[in-house]
DNA sequence: CGCAAATGAGTTGCGCACAACCCAATTGCG
DNA sequence: CGCAATTGGGTTGTGCGCAACTCATTTGCG
């Protein structure tokens, strides 16, 4: 019998995949100051300022254990506020700063980053991006 | 303008996809005492016993500082050795144990949590890994 | 040969991911 | 109303990823 190969595994083709276009923002956003994850973080606020953490980590299926200390780092460099919602005390808003919703501008030249570094046509974009969806939204296994 | 939105992104569909695959794996990865990473490096040695720290890296796309501590782990857990190479003192090579080489057996186990996790068909299937390859593969963009 | 440059591996530090906790605020059932 | 269960957020600990660094070995050029 033949041992599965590393270069047949799915897995391993989007990991690799996502870690090599991360690497192609890194430069950029190291030149603003972020990261990756706190990058997809304020695509998020620049779409629905003011949502809950935990509406934020529905939207980029992270739990508050990474969000919490992300976010608070994103309020230091002063990109975000928190407050607490008054009608329930648990709740925490997130808030963009004048600061971070002018960083939104600098997002072209992050766009342009993956289109220089990535070679597919636009049908080849569109059709890995649909089944990449498909792959992350699947619903957990029932064991 | 409008901002360029989260969903439309392909790096944040292949991060949450790649994220998606591995919790599918990760149950019974932890019941065999590995992490992802591991299992990944564990793949490769079973192809190419005794290959070197950098070979291995190359073939990872991982680096010395993700890799030594890795690797140091794997041999805590007796799964694998290392010797450094009688040739060139600098380079160390890792072997597999026969624990280690048995392990492989397990991954039947593992490649049936993809199949049972994701909805793709066998087209689809092979579809993304070709497009997602094309995007691991890419050389680095001259700056 | 002698020595500067390159190479392979390791360490340190930071920021995710994620499991496993904790606690306070809220909900809802009796 | 009273209290147990739930919920939202936070903390702690482990293991990546990756940059930046160190160090020993080896290479190669004069």
């Amino acid at each position: 019998m033949s041992t599965a190969r590393l270069d047949d595994q799915l897995c391993f083709a989007l990991y690799a995949a996502s870690r090599r276009l991360t690497t192609a923002y890194r430069t950029t956003l190291t030149e603003l100051g972020l990261t990756y994850p706190q990058y997809l973080a304020l695509m998020v606020l620049w779409e629905s300022d003011g949502v809950t953490l935990s509406e934020l980590g529905e939207r980029l299926s992270l739990d508050s254990g990474t969000l919490s200390p992300l976010v608070k780092r994103l309020q230091v460099q002063g990109l975000v506020e928190r407050r607490s919602s008054t009608e329930d005390e648990r709740r925490v808003h997130v808030h963009l700063t004048d600061t971070g919703r002018a960083m939104s501008a600098e997002v072209g030249r992050l766009q342009q980053c993956v289109v220089d570094a990535i070679d597919l046509d636009a049908d080849e974009f569109v059709a890995l991006r649909a089944l990449a969806r498909r792959v992350a939204h699947l619903e957990p296994t029932p064991s």
